[in-house]
DNA sequence: TATGAATGAGAATTCATTCAT
DNA sequence: CATGAATGAATTCTCATTCAT
């Protein structure tokens, strides 16, 4: 039972898992596609974790300690916020692109209240949301960011327009724009706002 | 057949559905159970919908409509494009909050590409998106939003921001802002951006 | 609940049972396809007959009165055993020709053990088969058939072959010879073997 | 999947399922029956076989062979058409005798039109029957039978005959005659028929 | 550890039959 | 008599999970 993790077949199933859960949806994947995809038999998987659900958990908790790790060694370098937020829009997109597969199941199946969002605490995702929390309040209390903005709304708010557009960025084949200007696009609105008159903003490259 | 929309049945079990869709995800709904919500034999169910996910895209085309319906008699009162994304805001989190069980079908299962954003072409959905995405580009024609600003990318971004906003309020009980506070801050971010020295922007980078 | 039989309804639906179960089979046969062709809604079915199983029973009872009346009529009115059965071999296929609908439900549905065989005495075939037992044993009265014939395997074998060839015969489309000749040949087989050797029969017609 | 006819559990359900088949008919026989009396779970049955339908043709086909096998083998040793078509005859009543359940199915399931007729090409029947017509074909060439005799629709009258006598053979319990004695009625009927004067019958008519 | 055949609870769906109108 | 919406028992088939090898 203190098994796993460092097994190789832990991992190859987690892999194989993330491919098949993305492919279907959680609901729609059956263990024995999985078994498939990981070369191993059904009952394998029944040694590596404890039901179908423990995948589903155990690959998230396990991608989301190495994105979140990611995540903080890029901004911990910088100093400037919004400099900052411009960077997790882009280290997020480029997850993403790098890893369409996770994408797709933090996106989809994660969200589902059907199941996990319910009995299942998601601290690492809090986690996640909270790196920008802890942006803007650094900002507002450099005096760059308003007081009035309130953290904890303004986090969803980022990470929710990153979330959306990176979802039909994911979904469709054919990409209009690189990930440098989308990421920028978003954190621009964020910061600036779409607003052409406050001041000078427009000449801002 | 020939799906007697009209018939009260069918709204019974439309609204018996949505709650226990709502509630457990649509995987884990069972017929018997929105037969039992609804105070109908199982059976009932099959002589107004053809099969389960019928069920499911008959509830969101239903409610949908609606719901775009109400939208757009909202925004079309106003001529400000930025007061528009505002009451856009106010709208969606007044209906999410109104409406929380069909609030949480759109949100879970019909994001989910698992089964239906493959199958089915949500088209209202994109009707609803191209709400915003319409009052971006007449903004920029009336010169008030910036013309850098794609509002294809826009839009998205911009629902993002209240969908996932509002996803975490419509789970958490303890409700810490009233709608319309939530609504200003979110458009406000999305017309202004967060950060403080609007006038002065143009130094900022 | 004396109801029936001389209802013009009670007739309609036997003839759309008829076509329906012949088109698909008792079991793949349902209540509510009859009632369509047919004309009248599912329940009115249940006024003239007692269930399912009632409709197909009394749909082989009725049906089998006529073709019985009918072949007993025609065979009368021959005296020579040999004639009677070559007429018998015809006015069959000729039924059948002419009712291929019925024909096909008593071959294929009334055969079933399935349902009928067991449970229902289907006394009406009997009697049928039985009017080729009696020309056979009034043959062997008067010498014309060997002694050593049993009339209650000879019947059997006669309408055996009657009836495999009247199935593919009814089921193919393209029939490549008309009913006289069938019955002439599957009678003369019967009356005096395909050998040619005996005798003169090779001159014989 | 690929069916793994070796198996012994397949041979075990092939067998549980040829009883119950027989004793209630095919639509009549639930899935949890033929389990029960194979004694495996539901499930079971659906690692060997694709579904329902699937058993009743793999059970046909499985068993069909061996027939044909055995026909062929044993007609083989014979050189006379005559002897050939009586050793058809007594072959097929012992086969039928030694396997009923298999020819209840044969004779009841596999020739209903309901569902497999149509849908599913009965190949190994045909050769059955074709094996009659190659005899009668042979016989017809080496003068013994009369040229009149069409071969594709005597083949279906002596196979009738003898299906026919085997139906209400197989389905009483009371054995009024042995197979020799059947068998040879039959064949002696199709060969010289009923007809008492064998010799003189050129006269006849 | 690894396997994969076997299990059997569970779910969607069908359809004969009823009965209030 | 006629209707057809409603019923719910019954059935097929699925698939996560187990366990003997």
């Amino acid at each position: 039972m203190a098994k796993r993790k460092n097994s190789e077949k832990y991992q190859i199933i987690i892999a194989a898992a993330t491919k098949v859960f993305a492919q279907k949806g959680f609901y729609q994947s059956k263990i024995s596609e999985i078994a498939k995809e990981a070369g191993v038999a059904d009952g394998t998987i029944y040694i590596y974790f404890e039901n179908k659900d423990d995948i589903l958990i155990s690959l998230f908790e396990e991608q989301m300690q190495a994105v979140l790790d990611n995540m903080n060694s890029r901004i911990v370098t910088l100093t400037d916020p919004a400099k900052k937020l411009e960077e997790f829009a882009w280290t997020h997109l480029n997850l993403i692109q790098k890893n369409k597969d996770m994408a797709e199941i933090i996106q989809v199946e994660l969200r589902q209240s059907g199941k996990f969002m319910k009995e299942y605490k998601n601290e690492k995702f809090s986690e996640y949301l909270n790196i920008i929390e802890n942006i803007i309040m650094e900002g507002q209390e450099s005096g760059l960011f308003k007081k009035s903005v309130v953290p904890n709304v303004a986090k969803r708010a980022f990470f929710g327009a990153l979330d959306e557009v990176s979802r039909c960025w994911v979904l469709s084949s054919r990409r209009q724009y690189d990930i440098k200007t989308v990421a920028k696009q978003i954190s621009d609105y964020f910061l600036d706002g779409i607003t052409a008159s406050s001041g000078a903003t427009g000449i801002q490259a």
